[in-house]
DNA sequence: TAGTGGTCTAGACCACCAA
DNA sequence: TGGTGGTCTAGACCACTAC
């Protein structure tokens, strides 16, 4: 332990802050500096490695910044918990509900809003809206087992969802009771920063990775029923797809 | 441009390195900074807003950790250039270049490596290696339109390719014309941080946010030809996916 | 209340780039 | 060579947490 933040073996080349931030990065891989365990206090860094506080906070903020290190503030700097990593089919239309209750874990939803509102011009285009249209705007923040996976902002036109406030856990399950439930969905994925709030809620640190889904659900009518867009932790998330060869695919759509 | 930096408006509530940073992300999306433009030298803005360098450092740093500034050393601080974003069909397996071909882009392959190794554990794992056996590792940067898009790292058995050096632009070109050739895939997608060394291969900034994507190639017969990891630039790529409701669903695997 | 992280300052030297 | 970003220091005050 105190050989990490020894004052010698700060002789190896590059800036002193890449030198201490890898002795913990080993410190924490060969299990010296474990999940839980607090780190010293930074003043207390700087005077063992006889650094600056400025300079030991710089370490440390890029080992936050992977999530490989929690910081709170009046309490300490901590060895983050490893998060176990969740598979999700992505070849199936299902529930977030669904799909944790299939693996046998439990789902919580957090609402931050559930409200008819005016449309976005983004929400007219993406659901096809007409003229005095309104949408139901449904906002919360996913858990599973108490640690937050995913923020999950649904639109749906007051049509299909005229009285938002009623769902409950399951949005595709009380859509089915009204028939609406879509068959057929377009999934456009790709990863993003996540910025101040949304890592906020999801419990991470700014700048962490963020897998962003952006979902648009069809009723076999080929009407339009829900536009989502998703934001999942990268490091929490996987999804997994199985894929054909071009040639060998069944057009379905022709 | 002044009034960015004016030292006055930096009245707000919170940090003054947020408030600072906020007036910059204004005047890039009202167009004050353009793509391209240059910020003032970090002094240069120290002095215009009355705060210390290393506030201003902060509050540059953010933004250049979300890709919209960009640092060079001895040159200066630049307004990022929007990168064009590319969408890909997640449904279909298809190779990069055929996928490039496919809308008209140009492709360039940077080769890292092209040679024979013993395997990797991981390598074992996945392409069901036996004892003796080894495996044939590419790796190379994925460019188009002389934009990075992607570094991709496969590894096959020397069994179906014995002469990875053979590989030049297409490896699925390459197998096809040996009878190799994948014709089903299993994917997994996720969102990370990207590493420094990945980071400066895509041309962004360490811990910018990309695609992660593994994916075991099949043959007919079931055979494992490829195991290959890439990492896409977050920023620069979209997969779309295609989903039908699972009941719906019929089972080719029963 | 004592200790922690969060913010901020003024000033310094270095490495790199362009003219 | 002069200007730029990159690193580093010593010291200060604040906000929050735990006791």
């Amino acid at each position: 332990m105190e050989s990490v933040f020894s004052p010698d073996a700060l002789t190896g080349s590059g800036p002193l802050y890449l030198q201490l931030q890898r002795r913990i990065v080993e410190a924490m891989q060969d299990g010296r500096l474990a999940p839980g365990n607090s780190l010293p206090a930074e003043r207390d860094i700087a005077a063992m490695t006889g650094l600056s506080r400025v300079t030991v906070r710089k370490a440390v903020e890029g080992l936050v910044a992977s999530g490989q290190l929690v910081q709170k503030r009046g309490s300490g700097t901590f060895v983050a918990a490893r998060v176990e990593r969740l598979e999700q089919a992505l070849s199936l239309l299902t529930s977030f509900t669904e799909d944790m209750a299939r693996r046998g874990k439990s789902v919580e939803s957090v609402w931050l809003s559930r409200a008819v509102h005016s449309p976005s011009p983004e929400e007219v285009m993406a659901l096809g809206l007409g003229a005095g249209d309104r949408v139901a705007r449904l906002e919360r923040v996913r858990r599973s087992d108490g640690v937050p996976l995913a923020i999950e902002r649904a639109s749906l036109s007051t049509r299909v969802l005229p009285h938002p406030e009623l769902v409950d856990t399951s949005l595709y399950a009380l859509l089915e009771t009204m028939g609406n439930r879509p068959v057929r969905a377009v999934q456009r994925i790709s990863a993003a920063n996540l910025g101040a709030r949304d890592a906020d809620l999801l419990g991470v640190v700014p700048g962490a990775a963020g897998l962003k889904i952006e979902r648009i659900g069809y009723l076999p009518s080929g009407r339009v029923v829900e536009f989502t867009r998703s934001l999942y932790r990268g490091d929490a998330y996987d999804f997994a797809v199985e894929l054909k060869l071009a040639a060998d695919s069944e057009r379905t759509t022709g």
